[in-house]
DNA sequence: TTAAAAAGTTAGGTTAGTCTAACTTTTATA
DNA sequence: TATAAAAGTTAGACTAACCTAACTTTTTAA
């Protein structure tokens, strides 16, 4: 039985590989997302060895194995199917589950992830139209386009968001960048590398940073 | 913010006192109820007396105060909703619910509880027959009579039980002790307190320490 | 090709929650 | 009412997860 922050420091590594494309990780990365100290990071590197979950060595990149790809492809499953219970049964807006599915993620349950797949209808994304694992461990990614690279003047749906905090997903809402929305990129300035959109018929102008977290189709 | 071992504390000195009608509780027993060692509650007693959640003076009785309660309360809460959304709307059986919601009742949101109370239609007792708490904080403690001093030949309904476990559940369930049960008390043998009943037309015979356990009107 | 910057580790410390073993206080009972 | 039993506390130790400060290794780039 793994502990809840062994949990999630297997959960930082697949999004900083896997959900990338990419095949290691470094130490200082992983503490930031994980909101610690480098140090704090090497320290459980350490355990997380010793447990074959990683393999790693002094000043090295991490690698996670598969046990610890497993596992932490069923964290993030059970953080998808969450999200859209909340969203889907108890009224949650997007910006809101992601605070409360840390916490649900944890919950040590087969049946109750079974069921909570079942009562939801097996669904294949979440609120933020990130890819849901299945039961079985296959976790899709699909290579995504973002706005940032979208081929100018061609109309495109908005298909996810690759940023979970509250703020930005407002933010997104106030824009009118819903999932399923139609969008277009009029221009890009070279300038300043902004985008201008036009969102659902409307116009919009917003920065790179923002267009690079919007995954569209 | 109370961690979930605090939590636990308050909510077994609540299950000890108010849920009793005692009004204080002893180390010990705290200690037994959360499986843990006496000398480990009462460093976390000291803990909680500085946070104003207890009474307590050294080698004395420990009572919770309105604070402590409280929140001991909404921990209450929150476990019994769980168990009811389990039961209801995930296919849990009542032997399966308290496990899982032990993990459960931790989870902070008071939107979560709110709309959870919600999609179960506000219910005001859980799988167990064990009265949910408003979400004012009141807690009903009606005076419950036990099969062991239900009147005898008197025709009764089971209303609940008094312990969560899985392995006593699955027991009541095969003797046919359901919450709802017509029960009757045909015979208490002096020589062993063994009880003899009739449920729902059918005869059975069990213990006294089961029959402490069984909740009727 | 070497020095500075970046990345990563180590040593030593903290807090929460647990334990055992030895001790003290309170209660029960002979 | 003295003593034994029960109840409760203290001291010292451990683990997990974190930190800061100082150190080492690797990478970058002048
Ligand atoms: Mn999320
Ligand atoms: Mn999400
Ligand atoms: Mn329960
Ligand atoms: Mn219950």
């Amino acid at each position: 039985m793994l502990s809840n922050t062994e949990e999630n420091y297997l959960k930082a590594l697949v999004h900083l590989t896997i959900e990338k494309g990419l095949k290691d990780a470094g130490t200082n990365e992983l503490a930031q997302l994980l909101g610690v100290k480098p140090a704090t990071a090497t320290d459980m590197l350490k355990k997380l060895k010793t447990k074959k979950l990683v393999d790693y060595k002094k000043y090295g990149r991490i690698t996670i194995t598969s046990p610890g790809r497993k596992h932490a492809i069923e964290v993030i499953r059970k953080h998808r199917l969450w999200e859209t219970f909340l969203f889907e049964k108890l009224h949650f807006s997007w910006d809101e589950v992601h605070e409360v599915a840390e916490q649900l993620e944890h919950i040590q349950s087969k049946k109750l992830i079974d069921e909570l797949d079942r009562l939801l209808g097996f669904p294949s994304v979440d609120p933020h139209g990130e890819p849901i694992p299945s039961s079985k461990g296959e976790l899709k990614v699909k290579p995504r386009i973002t706005l940032a690279e979208a081929a100018l003047k061609t109309t495109h749906i908005v298909m996810g968001v690759n940023d979970d905090h509250a703020e930005f997903l407002q933010y997104v809402d106030k824009v009118g960048c819903k999932i399923g929305a139609k969008i277009k990129v009029i221009q890009r300035h070279a300038f300043d590398d902004s985008h201008e959109l036009e969102i659902n018929g409307k116009k919009a102008l917003v920065t790179a940073k923002f267009a690079q977290q919007i995954f569209v189709a």
